[in-house]
RNA sequence: GACCCCAUUGUGUAGUGGUUAGCACACCACCCUUUCAAGGUGGUAGCACGGGUUCGAAUCCCGUUGGGGUCGCCA
């Protein structure tokens, strides 16, 4: 099996290429195919080495690795290349002249059309079945323009023809494509490669996810803290299922399970809410080591120079935060008051808390804090308790105030993992400077 | 408009002639609780419609309606 990703470099990665391309790979990963990446660059305006980069690094974060086609540090592997159209001139002018020469193809204008056969043309889809395409009235087509650049529809299959391609697998917008396709297979004397057209992704509103629909641009799961595994598990589940009631999966799992009959024949409805929501189960059911290197891309852009700390005291706050978020963006803002020792307090939460009673609280609890030798979570645990039942009131009374005081906010983390890991002094001093700012 | 594809709760799906139509997200309620999440329990919500075929249709056939896609010298 040879299966391809043929993305023309537009400068993003559609989700819905992203998709593409992780069907690809798993149907040769399944069959112990090769997988192939082909860069559609005929569009000489668009293609640029920074639009191309896009496309190598949305396919490696999803850790989608290909066999043959370009490299990323330059350089190519494969010996069908070379991988990039506009590198491939004589191979087109060959098939031209060839069409040419057996009066499959004719000049019009300055451009060459190709005679398209008018009749009815079947496509035998390994998802759609049989599509029967009546060609009887059907146009001869322009397969090179008057500029002398050969169109998509010549270079896609004569590409995929020489590059041996077994199964197309693409998006259901080219079934209508296909008999053009068929046909000039057939008339360059070939047999054609398999097809199977996968469904749609369709934005909120139920068209095809175009570039301008936000969420279409693998970049934005990229920035936005979202987990490779999280984004490439939710993919798989948009038109294809484990059929067992069990939506999170390896990879591995996925790879030894994915069939193309499988496949649905219907469009699916992209819903961001699940995918955060499957990024939220990725990052609390993950190894923290797992997620390390992730978390210090998050703090890094969240302007946190990570390598002024500690891996361990990383890992750490990682652990800590990790169970209430869903994106390394929200774990970052959180992370917040662990790599900064100016903290920033949010009005709204200073109004709340640290008010008379609130400064009150925290003298008390400053005064108890200070004799504690023991600053693990559980002995914190026991004395804000203590401390409670001393003063004949509930814990809250001082919990509140206490976060506040130390992180700038009244939402955040376990509140004596927090302290814990902030250490003693850090959690001292925070909290005098509390009662020194706020006290009024 | 022509052609093509599709149709199970709001969303993603399971279901392939006989099920109380299952699961997940979202939503609501309650429980748990130091906030927020998470977790637990329960709940609202679905086979688009009309004809057939059949003892029996979500499942098979036809039509209607609805949605989507394609009709470029873009890819």
């Amino acid at each position: 099996m040879r299966v391809r990703f043929a993305p023309s470099p537009t400068g993003y990665l559609h989700v819905g290429g992203a998709r593409t391309a992780l069907f690809n790979w798993l149907y040769a990963r399944h069959t112990g195919g090769t997988f192939l990446l082909r860069i559609e660059d005929t569009d000489a305006v668009r293609n640029t080495p920074e639009a191309v980069r896009v496309i190598f690094d949305g396919l490696q974060w999803l850790g989608l690795d290909w066999d043959e086609g370009p490299l990323p540090g330059g350089g190519a592997r494969g010996d069908r290349g070379p991988y990039f159209q506009s590198e491939r001139r004589a191979i087109y002018d060959r098939a031209l002249r060839f069409l040419l020469d057996h009066d499959q193809a004719y000049e019009s204008d300055g451009a060459i059309r190709f005679r398209m056969p008018r009749k009815k043309i079947i496509v035998d889809d390994l998802i759609c079945g049989e599509v029967c395409f009546d060609c009887t009235l059907e146009q001869d087509f322009v397969i090179q323009r008057k500029d002398g650049s050969p169109v998509f529809h010549l270079v896609n299959v004569v590409d995929d023809l020489e590059m041996k391609i077994s199964h197309v697998i693409r998006g259901e917008d080219h079934l209508s494509n296909t008999p053009k396709h068929l046909a000039i297979a057939a008339a360059l004397g070939a047999d054609a490669p398999r097809y199977a057209h996968i469904p749609l992704i369709l934005n909120r509103s139920g068209s095809k996810m175009s570039k301008r629909d936000i969420g279409a641009s693998l970049s934005e799961y990229q920035d936005g803290g979202y987990l490779p595994q999280a984004v490439r598990n939710y993919l798989c589940l948009l038109g294809w299922s484990l059929r067992e009631n069990r939506e999170i999966f390896s990879i591995e799992e996925a790879t030894a399970r994915f069939e193309l009959d499988q496949i649905h024949r219907s469009n699916a409805r992209f819903d961001a809410d699940k995918l955060l929501w499957m990024n939220g189960a990725y990052l609390r059911s993950l190894d923290v080591d797992e997620i390390l290197p992730h978390a210090q891309r998050w703090l890094e852009s969240a302007g946190f120079p990570v390598e002024k700390w500690e891996s361990a005291y990383i890992k750490e706050v990682v652990l800590l935060i990790k169970e209430k978020v869903k994106t390394g963006k929200e774990l970052a803002e959180w992370a917040q008051p662990f790599f900064r020792e100016e903290i920033s307090f949010q009005p709204d939460a200073v109004k709340r808390f640290l008010t008379a009673a609130g400064i009150q609280a925290l003298r008390e609890l400053l005064a108890d804090l200070s004799e504690a030798s023991d600053f693990t979570a559980a002995a914190l645990e026991e004395r804000f308790q203590k401390l409670a039942r001393t003063h004949g009131t509930s814990v809250r009374t001082y919990v509140h105030p206490a976060r506040v005081a130390t992180t700038g906010r009244e939402v955040g983390p376990s509140l004596y993992g927090t302290l814990t890991i902030l250490g003693k002094d850090r959690v001292l001093r925070r909290i005098r400077r509390a009662i020194e700012s706020f006290a009024s």
